[in-house]
DNA sequence: GTGTTTGTTATCAA
DNA sequence: CTTGATAACAAACA
């Protein structure tokens, strides 16, 4: 599942590849997930060149030459953006053979593919399609940002007090209010249950009930944790590549989410499942209080 | 055929 | 207004 260090992975490994490409062409392969009508989004990307490369929360925002105009991509659980160029391919600097790469790409899963100037391409690939792609100007995306996230986990502005007011006002499930992207944008299931392990807190306690010292250790212990699955490159579970096509490799160092059954690293307890908030809960009965 | 996986939104009920 | 529960979306897998 994509969510923020897989997205902020993505991100990092396309900007290194795509700034200043321009694109020469595109299919779509799904209609469905392309939220633009078909022929607007290949007229008004044709001939754009990608001057940058930004991230809220899990939504990708790729900006262009053009004025006003911005290509949002949310990978939602199963989006893949692969960056494939001819180069590498003849270097072999690339995880995919010329061979590999002819059989995988595109393949059933490629639901649109754009291809730029130099030869290169970039394949949008979703299993479940519930990914999407979607053209808006300065004025939408400013009202999609404001209306739907929260504040940057990872930004130096991310204010404990702020974050303290969010959890001290909702009587929800710690375990939902951490997942609302308004309270704090980024985090997913993944993360929500690694977070509240590494702060000893149960997934079932109400959000204002947490004590202040619990809530710091959340703070604290929230951007540590997404920081280091950034530096293993993220973590895949089931469908998550990176822009390059590779795997994540924080999935070795979770700590609860999918172990359920298994004994806890630090206790030795049989970590349980339940669900809550509508989501698989995985914790340590005895670490989290 | 059944249950399970989850990001996000919509809808209904209390 | 708040919250939770549930479904919907969508496809694969055990």
């Amino acid at each position: 599942m994509p969510e923020l260090p897989e997205v902020e992975t993505v991100r990092r490994d396309l900007l290194k590849v795509l700034l200043g490409q321009k694109i020469t062409a595109l299919k779509i392969f799904s209609a469905s997930i392309v939220k633009t009508a078909p022929a607007t989004f290949s007229k008004k990307l044709k001939g754009a060149t990608i001057t940058a490369l930004k991230r809220r929360g899990k939504l990708l925002i790729i900006e262009l030459d053009r004025p006003n105009l911005f290509l949002l991509v949310h990978l939602k659980m199963t989006g893949q953006l692969i960056y494939l160029s001819p180069a590498a391919l003849i270097t072999g600097g690339h995880t995919f053979s010329e061979a590999e790469r002819k059989r995988e790409f595109p393949n059933r899963h490629t639901r649109v593919s754009f291809t730029f100037a130099d030869g290169s391409h970039l394949f949008f690939n979703d299993l479940r399609k519930f990914a999407y792609l979607k053209l808006v100007d300065k004025e939408a995306l400013d009202k999609i940002i404001a209306s739907n996230y929260g504040p940057e986990p990872l930004d130096k502005n991310f204010s404990h007090d702020l974050f303290a007011a969010s959890l001290k006002k909702s009587s929800r499930s710690i375990k939902a209010v951490l997942l609302d992207q308004k309270v704090i944008a980024g985090l997913g299931n993944i993360y929500v249950d690694e977070a509240l392990f590494a702060a000893g807190i149960l997934p079932d306690r109400v959000s204002k009930s947490l004590k202040p010292a619990e809530v710091s250790k959340l703070f604290k212990v929230i951007p540590e944790i997404l920081k280091k699955s950034l530096k293993y490159r993220g973590t895949t579970f089931r469908n998550y590549l990176d822009g390059r096509g590779r795997s994540g490799n924080f999935s070795k160092q979770l700590q609860v989410y999918g172990r359920d059954g298994e004994k806890c690293y630090h206790c030795q307890e049989t970590l349980k499942k339940i669900r809550l908030a509508g989501r698989g809960t995985h914790y340590c009965p005895k670490c989290q209080k």
